[in-house]
DNA sequence: TTAGGGTTAG
């Protein structure tokens, strides 16, 4: 429950100053200067000299204008904050940019009794001065202030008063306090309303902790309050709930951001991508880049990167390359900035097309865009991927040459790299350069390393290792430990690996699945196949960790091998499993066995989505099967949940791959079709 | 008076 704090008091060091009889007031009014009207000078004496930095000070005042409005033409170019009352508002003001809230309120607090409770509003003197105080890092003497202008000046409560104090206690991350306000003003003896103001502030400081819960727990009080959330509350919310990997909250908000008749803006639309993207709807993620265009806020960069990070992330290359391809045709013409780069280098790594990664990567400067350590590493692990290792080499070298800074990731590709060539010696050296250099290694340096030394059947300097690790008191992360139960399973010595089980306290039946699933997640790829192979593997998730893994390395035998076994069992893939089946039988050159499973499993009544029907697309073409091609073209066709736009898309690449760019120019001249059609209606 | 989006290693 929200509780209402202690105040501070106002005055931490009480200061003597002189006592406010009449003609004692620490400044006087000296001169009043024309221009365009009346200018007032003030003047500080060195009296004041206490709670200013120098011996006398000049404020400009003009009563002509309200209160906090800039002077037009601030002599001395100063910008001084004017106030019709000439009191000492103004001079506080100033002096607040300058002078601490206890050397203010000592100034004014001879003044405060004096304050009278008649006037609804307190003076503008007081206003400050809780501003001030709100900002301080003891913002609860802001409390102690507002309490005693409602309690003992007896000033009627206002929104504003309580937004001053509530926004500070929010910004420092007091929410009991914070949340205790915005009760208090609702509560039947204030009886004030919050504003949006009061609901904005607060739900964005709870945003920036990340509570999200909190925040959302504001939105029916803002309902009942009749307060509408507006975009930026919601968009903060959005975020918050995606950072926090909760994406349904995030498509519910957005929902409701539409239900409450907002339009969302170029970011919100983004950020509704990235839901749908992590969701899994990619979809519907496509389509929205339609609905953004007809709504007048057409994609950006951001969006397509997006969309393109998550199709990359489910290995579906092709719709990847299509997508960068429309945000670079001439319709979009977007510029590339770094992530996007960076993504692509990525993909193209993965697609085995690593001489465009090479191109794109040493084009950037030329684009105006300056690669990242995320880009430098990126691109060594491409190398390394395509078996470039002399490259790898060279630009982990060239980064040191140039001074660009390296971190742990660029040491933990690098000694990967060094895995794949066999050269366990130079992955130790790496390791202890890294620690040379003050770069820590951590649980995925020492799994690498642990797993290479083995491998080089190193088993006691893997070993030894890892009991240093122990000693250490670095956290011993389930793949870690995983990696070195398999070394020692595979070496025979069972008992070592019970006895790690035991010392670890975890269960010594945690499941084979279980270890497959953590080994294959992290790419440990001997050592999950080894325990793959000799574990009568049940459970779903398991098969489908290998698949994956497998299909990252483009072991597509092996993918083919665990697709049979899980055919043994008894199990149906899901459709991303058989669009990898597909993708492998094709690396394979096996077309007919793809044709056979895409037959196989359509009789057994699987639900294929696009992606599938796709995959045999382009098999048929890389088969060179152009009536197969056409067929089932005409076939997807008449199917109402295919995406048409895609379909046509994927046909053309098709067509395009096999060097056919009559047909290509045909299908995309059926898109160009639809489209005016579809605008005619 | 408030604000939001996409990228790297086991």
């Amino acid at each position: 429950m929200w509780e209402r704090a202690t105040a501070l008091p106002l005055l931490a060091h009480p200061l003597s100053l002189p006592s406010p009889a009449a003609g004692n007031y620490p400044f006087t009014l000296s001169s009043i200067s024309s221009g365009g009207g009346a200018t007032a000078l003030l003047r500080v004496p060195p009296l004041a000299s206490s709670f200013s930095s120098s011996s006398g000070r000049e404020v400009w005042l003009n009563p002509k204008f309200n209160q906090q409005q800039r002077s037009p033409n601030p002599p001395h170019g100063r910008h001084d904050y004017l106030d019709r009352s000439v009191d000492m508002a103004a001079l506080l003001a100033d002096l607040s940019r300058s002078t601490t809230a206890d050397e203010l309120h000592a100034v004014m607090s001879p003044f405060l009794p004096s304050f009278s409770s008649s006037s609804r509003r307190p003076p503008l003197s007081l206003r400050f001065m809780l501003s001030l105080l709100s900002r301080e890092p003891d913002y609860r003497r802001s409390l102690a202030l507002l309490d005693w202008m409602l309690d003992a000046a007896g000033y009627p409560p206002s929104v504003v008063a309580y937004n001053v104090v509530l926004r500070n206690a929010a910004r420092a991350g007091d929410f009991p306090l914070a949340a205790g306000l915005l009760h208090e003003m609702r509560s039947p003896s204030r009886s004030i309303s919050p504003d949006h103001f009061t609901y904005s502030t607060l739900l964005s400081a709870l945003s920036r902790s990340k509570l999200l819960d909190a925040a959302l727990s504001l939105l029916p009080l803002m309902e009942e309050d009749s307060i509408c959330p507006d975009l930026v509350l919601f968009s903060t919310l959005i975020s918050l709930a995606l950072k926090l990997g909760d994406h349904s909250k995030a498509l519910a908000l957005f929902s409701r951001l539409r239900a409450a008749g907002i339009a969302p803006d170029l970011v919100a639309y983004n950020s509704l991508l990235a839901a749908l993207a992590r969701a899994g709807l990619l979809r519907d993620a496509r389509r929205l880049l339609a609905d953004m265009d007809s709504a007048g806020i057409p994609p950006d960069t951001v969006s397509y990167s997006t969309l393109l990070a998550a199709l990359v992330a489910r290995r579906r290359f092709l719709e990847a390359l299509t997508l960068f391809n429309e945000m670079r045709s001439p319709i979009r013409r977007l510029p590339l900035d770094l992530p996007i780069c960076n993504i692509m280098i990525d993909a193209y790594g993965q697609m085995d097309m690593a001489r465009e990664a090479d191109r794109l990567f040493w084009s950037m400067r030329q684009l105006g865009v300056s690669p990242c350590i995320v880009t430098y590493n990126t691109m060594i692990r491409v190398y390394g991927d395509a078996e470039l290792f002399g490259e790898a080499v060279h630009l982990f070298r060239l980064m040191q040459r140039q001074n660009i800074e390296q971190n742990v990731v660029t040491y933990n590709t690098m000694i990967q790299i060094y895995g794949k060539t066999l050269e366990h010696e130079k992955a130790g050296n790496l390791l202890q350069e890294m620690q040379r250099r003050r770069i820590q290694p951590n649980a995925v340096t020492f799994s690498t390393v642990i797993s290479i030394w083995a491998r080089a059947g190193k088993l006691d300097r893997a070993a030894k290792l890892f009991q240093q690790i122990r000693d250490s008191g670095v956290e011993i992360d389930p793949v870690l430990y995983q990696t070195m139960i398999v070394i020692y399973e595979r070496a025979g010595l069972v008992g070592h690996a019970r006895r790690l089980l035991n010392d670890l306290r975890e269960p010594h039946d945690l499941s084979k699945d279980t270890a497959i699933r953590i080994l294959a997640g992290a790419g440990r790829i001997e050592e999950a196949a080894w325990l793959f192979r000799r574990t009568e593997v049940k459970e779903m998730d398991a098969f489908r960790s290998m698949i994956d893994l497998f299909a990252r390395n483009k072991k597509h035998k092996n993918v083919v091998e665990v697709y049979e076994r899980m055919r043994e069992v008894g199990y149906f893939l899901d459709s991303e499993m058989i669009a990898t089946v597909l993708n492998a039988y094709g690396k394979l050159q096996e077309f007919e066995k793809a044709a056979a499973v895409y037959s196989e499993m359509e009789e057994e009544g699987c639900v294929f989505s696009d992606r599938v029907h796709f995959q045999m697309l382009s098999l048929l073409g890389m088969k060179r099967d152009f009536e197969g091609v056409e067929r089932l073209m005409e076939k997807l066709s008449g199917d109402p949940d295919v995406d048409k736009k895609e379909l046509h898309l994927v046909a053309a690449s098709v067509y395009e791959r096999a060097n056919k760019l009559d047909d290509a120019a045909r299908i995309v001249g059926r898109i160009m079709n639809r489209r005016s059609s579809f605008s005619n209606a």
